[in-house]
DNA sequence: CCATGTGAAGCCTTTCACAGCT
DNA sequence: AGCTGTGAAAGGCTTCACATGG
């Protein structure tokens, strides 16, 4: 848990750091079974990857490993844990309390970790005054002051695509918010310094869907 | 609307399909503002990306574009339609009633497209036998048989990650799913033939939350 | 002998830059 | 003159293969 510095460069990408997360979610059941030795081997074939992308991966935070032995478990963990936790932890406001909003809400990786979903917001006043898994909803007029005043620093937006900008908008007159994850499918602009990640889930269906088109049409043409 | 074959190769890639996904809610915005014109510079502009990755992708379906002007909007949408449709449409199963499946029903993306959900599936007894945003949720041991009656091709897994793969083996008996969209965080084994697609939120969020790390320790040491 | 760490190779994706059509 | 379509260059990511150390 302890918070260290990101190791030599600031070249870790958005796609190792997703694996990184993979491989400390891995470590902790590992540790949970009391496994206290792993291979980049068994970690790869637990996550379908090639175990030369985890070395790779893994040498990027330092030497960790011992050659002919694998990677002490504990050990792995505690520095992957280093890396991806910040330095302080992060205040979340969720804008938008629709089905989506009090499902990410419910989920249980957004309560009481080094990150955490404080407060909800909407414009519907017959949620507007009551806890939602254990969260209050305001007012979205207030959104700026409740953003101070909590110390959220990270917005999720789970609103309609035709007011996503609007409301991120009035997120950032607070001055506080540096982070966005964005669940709607309006393409946000924001400012220099202000990060944003998309969700879309409709997209990753369609993804989906094609592949199995493809599949389809392989199957009545080619071969 | 008219589907057609996937033009010359397979080498349509997941990562440009998500893409013309995207290109197409363009389109769809565009042609109901009756916008009749459009050019690469401005998807790329609408999009976040560069004029010269939209022309790549759109070649890679053919000639749909006039030097000098622009692409017909009505003729790029419904060429785009025609690519990422279907040959017919899918049915949709969803495992694993909880926040982010009801989230997921009452998602106006899934229903009467192409795609749409068509049931849902629980052992919590409380929920079977009644109707979420009106699709019915059955007993997960019926789901064998309700998959083949329903016509289902597809699960959506919303369960936690600890039955994922117990649920997505029982759907598998049916032997009628081809793909699987899984919100679970586990890593999922199916035979050939059979797609998956993991849609992981804490991943993405845990990449936003190292972003905005990274950008601390240069404010605070680089520079 | 086993598994790591890593340069180099191979593969994939994006961007450039310009010929070609309107 | 304007914008597409596209080879070629540049940039990234993954895999290989082997030297290195326990």
């Amino acid at each position: 848990m302890e918070s260290r510095l990101i190791p030599e460069k600031n070249d870790l990408t958005d796609r190792i750091v997703g694996r990184l997360v993979a491989y400390r979610r891995l470590l902790m059941r590992l540790m949970s079974q009391d496994v206290s030795l792993v291979s980049s081997k068994a970690i790869g074939d637990w996550l379908g990857i090639k175990s030369s992308q985890v070395r790779k991966d893994l040498s990027y935070l330092g030497e960790f490993g011992k050659r002919g032995v694998g990677y002490s478990v504990p050990r792995l963990l505690s520095d992957l844990s280093g890396i991806l936790s910040p330095f302080s932890p992060w205040q979340i406001g969720l804008v938008g309390l629709g089905h989506l909003g009090e499902a990410l809400l419910g989920h249980s990786a957004f309560f009481g970790h080094n990150y955490e979903i404080v407060a909800a917001f909407d414009v519907n006043l017959s949620k507007v005054g009551h806890y939602f898994s254990d969260r209050p909803c305001y007012d979205l007029k207030d959104m700026p002051s409740k953003i101070a005043e909590l110390g959220i620093g990270i917005l999720m937006v789970t609103t309609p695509a035709s007011v996503a900008q609007k409301v991120v908008d009035l997120g950032l007159t607070s001055g506080k918010i540096i982070g966005v994850l964005n669940f709607s499918t309006a393409k946000l602009s924001v400012p220099d310094g202000v990060e944003v990640v998309d969700v879309d889930i409709t997209v990753e269906l369609e993804k989906l869907l094609f592949r199995l088109k493809l599949q389809e049409q392989r199957r009545l043409f080619d071969q």
